[in-house]
RNA sequence: GCCGCGGUGGUGGAAUGGUAGACACUCGGGACUCAAAAUCCCGUGAUCGCAAGAUCGUGAGAGUUCAAGUCUCUCCCGCGGCACCA
């Protein structure tokens, strides 16, 4: 037999199936449709390396299993090539960007052919093709049309490598994606889109989609929604000015903390807010504010809005507003660490329970005032009992620390069966370190204390007071004091009688040992030098008419009260829609003096990005194309008078946010899509891909609902779901790049293994979500696989299968089918050797078993299995032919192993034909010899029986 | 800090609450060979044992269960996303 030799046949069948036309996809069909979709590549000038076709080839599998099930299967691919990536490598390598992308897709596509995928090329597209392009200029035009772009001047993110203005999207951690640079603000004119409008809806219908739960969360908080208030705080004194129209009488603050309003102690507004503006002449230190203004701007983003940072800040004196739940006038301060562009550019602080005002507060001396106790449930030791009376008592828990001998003092309860701090009620009036005084001495009789300080704000805790019978709700003030001498007084012997006096180590406060629900509490604000901000939620106190009620609660009672609105405030930004660079789609208007921003008519579409030499950035925050004169200068469509293009250009992420739509309708001249081929293939059912978790993903779905509202797409998500990649990592473990010098090219690969192998190994590896590091001595794992499955044609015998070998075929078409379809690859792979292994021990497979096995193999080395195929006398393509179809009822062996536990523990197997009821279970097991030593000694009390797999004895 | 996902042999990994380590790689031994490669066969979680076998074992600890890698809680570690977003 001949040896299997990769080269020829793969070579022999890509070329067969191209002229056969295999992989062409119909544009009707009666079959049902399924559309599978790679995130399209963006051709580098490095070529692809061993990565880039994990998703691929996952896709090809799967169109392909599609396709044997009965599907009219869309399965294409296309390039995006527009943008910075290909602009700056024309720039370093000198040549055109147009050049350097068409000898880039050159070489992607050669690198992709050789793995052998069933695309259907005559569908490719290009998104720097102006007939792909006219049709994302047009949805820019419908977007201007519906008020969805709009110019804009407020500051942006500028790059000072790239000299262009970048979208939020486009920063990572303040740094250009691309260069690694700072971005900087600069204001400047800009084209903007409302995504914000859909933020909602791009929150809602992630519930839709099965994606992965991690890029919905990705997604969800990239957009930041939160739920909140607007309160208006008005100006003191702002009445007995002359009204004038300009000047702000009030400060408006968004808040998700309403419950803390009488907690808020002075307002902050960011410096870029322009109540500051119109204001700061008015206060009487305008001179230092305007000095704090300047000091602001100096900052670059990365330095303002770091965490770690000390905060800065400013009091606009003699400015003050009203609290409008407690009425008192609080201060006004201008702080950077409150964002001009989130919420209302102004907070309500409350430093009792914000970290961030508690920081400031402390730094400035402004009061704080604690309004939110946390509210403790006792659940474990004593809780409370529906069926019991409640009382509110004002408490004191008193912690006595001797540091001579390094010990705490407490209470046992020998009758009740416990250990406490000592506690006591707060008397009316009474201070709580007076009280906490007293009652040590009362119930101890230890008077040498010094006070040390108070543990924080009061708490709440809820238990049942099993010694009183009833409930309580104990408002709370831990007080801590240190033993300066063992004086005692006599106490009374009624409290001597219930309670032991001890002194024990820090390690008896662990949770569980003291009764007190507060102690862990108190535990951990010991341990902290200062107070801290109580950020959580609980039960509000020196709230007036709120105090009591829970943070929610009291949240929608004062909203009613003080008639504060419930406002949604997004994180998600605006996107910034113009680059000043050359390589992208032009934004399709033109400015006339007359009549302003005039959209260019739909029929002068596509407008075309001229050839030019010069199209490095100019750095004047123009684009290159502004320098050309006869393209930019034209009529205004409008008034006929002298008009100039547009020269900013469209960002890299405006032709990936609908490829897929032209994918259904590539050559459509008159259309985007047309709408019966958009109804046929929509929406998307399978999209494959990595990275882009939250940018192409939130534009091409917002996009996506734009294009629904104009009615020109029939669903509103366009990726129903979603399998995402992990990435194939170098064999170092680093990520694959040729800076380190790791890079592994698929055309070896193929050249030495074949595509098949390639294909299977990157299948084998793992599981598709994982990232994993490649090894290429791994490979030939497969590769036996393959020669293994090439050598049993020797073993081919025209029988009838024998019923084991049919079980296992059975078995794998199951295993396989369902495992692509769940993107299960690498399990799939090894379901198709187990089943070569069985049959290889067994000497012979039958022609049946074969044919099945090489339609299970099909999807994943295509070539082997079709040159097999035809090889066996199939005269069409085994990847025309259908999925096998397996039997349920052959699927169980007549032979069932029954494992025989004692207490759990497996201790022995038997083998039985038939299926065993208990009785007889029990029988068999209780008759293995090995059974006698194990049970010696004991006695059944149970046995546990599942049928045909696992007998557990339990012994006494 | 918050959110999400993980932690299983030397490695990649497998396992509807039911015999942990499938399937591979690696490594060791053997067959074939003058020899090597390739191929084939056997073995390969740890510890003890000549062996039969026994004990331990899925990041740590507790819990639920006849039975836990799998469910619950606490903690540790790793990865990814967000982060002065009020």
């Amino acid at each position: 037999m001949e040896a299997y030799d990769h080269k020829k046949i793969e070579e022999k069948w890509q070329e067969q199936w191209e002229k056969d036309q295999v992989y062409k996809t119909e544009d009707t069909s009666s079959k049902p449709k399924h559309y599978v979709l790679d995130m399209f590549p963006y051709p580098s000038g490095e070529g692809l390396h061993v990565g880039h076709p994990k998703g691929y080839i996952a896709s090809d599998i799967y169109s392909r299993f599609k396709r044997m099930n009965g599907f009219n299967v869309l399965h294409p691919m296309g390039w995006d090539a527009f943008g910075l990536p290909a602009e700056n490598f024309a720039i370093k390598n000198k040549v055109h960007p147009s050049a350097a992308v068409k000898k880039n897709i050159a070489r992607f596509k050669e690198q992709l052919s050789i793995i052998g995928f069933d695309y259907d090329w005559s569908r490719e597209i290009n998104t720097t093709d102006p007939a792909y392009y006219k049709w994302t200029q047009w949805i820019f035009l419908k977007l201007l049309e519906k008020g969805l772009a709009f110019e804009s001047h407020e500051p942006i993110n500028w790059c000072p490598s790239c000299q262009t203005g970048l979208a939020n999207e486009d920063l990572d951690g303040g740094r250009c994606e691309r260069c690694d640079s700072e971005a900087e603000k600069k204001p400047m004119r800009q084209w903007v889109l409302k995504i914000t409008d859909y933020a909602d809806r791009l929150i809602k219908d992630l519930d839709l989609l099965d994606w992965p739960d991690s890029i919905k969360t990705a997604q969800r908080n990239w957009i930041g929604r939160s739920e909140g208030h607007e309160v208006e705080f008005t100006l003191a004194n702002s009445t007995k000015h002359k009204a004038q129209s300009a000047e702000h009488k009030s400060i408006k603050v968004f808040t998700t903390r309403l419950d803390t309003i009488y907690g808020a102690t002075y307002l902050v507004v960011a410096p870029e807010n322009p109540f500051v503006e119109s204001t700061k002449h008015k206060a009487q230190n305008s001179k230092e504010v305007q000095q704090y203004l300047d000091d602001c701007k100096k900052k670059t983003e990365i330095e303002r809005t770091s965490v770690d940072k000390e905060k800065t800040g400013v009091e606009l004196k003699g400015i003050k507003a009203i609290n409008p739940a407690t009425g008192e006038e609080i201060s006004v301060w201008v702080a950077d660490y409150v964002l001009g562009h989130y919420g209302t550019g102004a907070v309500m602080a409350v430093p009792a329970h914000d970290e961030r005002d508690h920081a400031f507060a402390k730094k400035y001396g402004l009061p704080i005032k604690h309004v939110v106790m946390p509210h403790l449930v006792d659940y474990k030791v004593n809780p409370p009992r529906v069926d019991k009376p409640s009382k509110t008592r004002r408490n004191v828990h008193a912690i006595v620390f001797d540091p001579k001998e390094n010990k705490y003092l407490i209470l046992r309860n020998e009758k009740q069966g416990w250990d406490t701090i000592i506690i006591g009620g707060i008397e009316d009036g009474e201070d709580p370190v007076a009280a906490a005084r007293r009652e040590v001495e009362e119930e101890s009789g230890y008077t040498n204390l010094i006070y040390k300080r108070t543990l924080g704000a009061p708490v709440q805790a809820s238990y049942f007071a099993k010694h009183k019978d009833e409930n309580r709700v104990a408002v709370t003030t831990g007080v801590y004091f240190e033993l300066v001498g063992h004086k005692r007084v006599p106490i009374t012997d009624e409290i001597a009688d219930d309670n032991e006096v001890l002194w024990v180590d820090a390690n008896h406060f662990v949770p569980g040992t003291m009764v007190n629900t507060e102690m862990p509490l108190w535990i951990e604000r010991m341990m902290l030098s200062g107070d801290v901000a109580y950020t959580g939620e609980g039960v509000l106190s020196d709230s007036g008419e709120f105090s009591g009620l829970t943070s929610a609660e009291g949240r929608e009672t004062i909203a009613k009260k003080i008639k504060a609105a419930p406002k949604t405030t997004y994180k998600l930004r605006d996107w910034v829609f113009s680059r000043q660079r050359y390589w992208g789609e032009p934004i399709p208007v033109i400015h006339c003096l007359l009549c302003g921003v005039v959209p260019v008519s739909e029929d002068d579409l596509p407008i075309t990005l001229p050839p030019v030499e010069q199209y490095a950035p100019t750095g004047t925050g123009e684009s290159p194309l502004a320098n050309i004169d006869e393209w930019v200068n034209t009529v205004c469509p409008s008034c006929g008078g002298a008009g100039k293009r547009e020269t900013n250009t469209m960002p890299q992420w405006a032709g990936s946010s609908w490829y897929y739509l032209r994918f259904m309708d590539p050559h459509n001249d008159r259309q985007l899509v047309s709408p019966q081929a958009e109804k046929y293939w929509s929406p998307v059912d399978v999209y494959v891909g990595g990275d882009h978790a939250v940018r192409h993903l939130i534009y091409a779905r917002f996009w996506h609902k734009f294009l629904h509202d104009i009615g020109v797409v029939s669903t509103s998500e366009p990726f129903a779901r979603l399998e995402f990649l992990g990435f194939i990592l170098a064999e170092d473990g680093r990520k694959m790049a040729k800076r380190w010098g790791n890079v592994i090219n698929p055309d070896d690969i193929v050249s030495t293994y074949g595509a098949d192998s390639l294909r299977l190994y990157e299948m084998f590896m793992g599981p598709f979500e994982n990232a994993i590091a490649w090894q290429t001595k791994s490979i030939i794992g497969v590769r036996r696989f393959l020669e293994r499955i090439w050598s049993l044609r020797e073993k081919v015998k025209n029988v009838e299968t024998p019923p084991e070998e049919e079980r296992l075929l059975h078995q794998t078409i199951k295993k396989a089918g369902e495992d692509i379809a769940e993107f299960k690859f690498n399990t799939a792979v090894s379901a198709m050797m187990i089943l070569v292994n069985g049959v290889e021990k067994m000497g012979t497979i039958s022609r049946s078993t074969y044919m099945a096995l090489l339609r299970v193999l099909a999807p994943f080395a295509p070539h082997m299995a079709e040159e097999l195929w035809q090889a066996l006398g199939n005269t069409d393509s085994v990847h025309r032919s259908s999925w096998p179809v397996y039997d349920p009822a052959k699927l169980v062996s007549d032979e069932h192993v029954i494992a025989v536990q004692i207490d759990g523990k497996s201790r022995d197997t038997f083998i039985t034909k038939e299926e065993l009821d208990e009785t007889s279970a029990r029988e068999q097991a209780l008759a293995r010899p090995k059974m006698q030593k194990w049970l010696e000694g004991r006695t059944v009390t149970k046995v546990i029986y599942i049928p045909n797999k696992l007998i557990n004895i339990v012994t006494g």
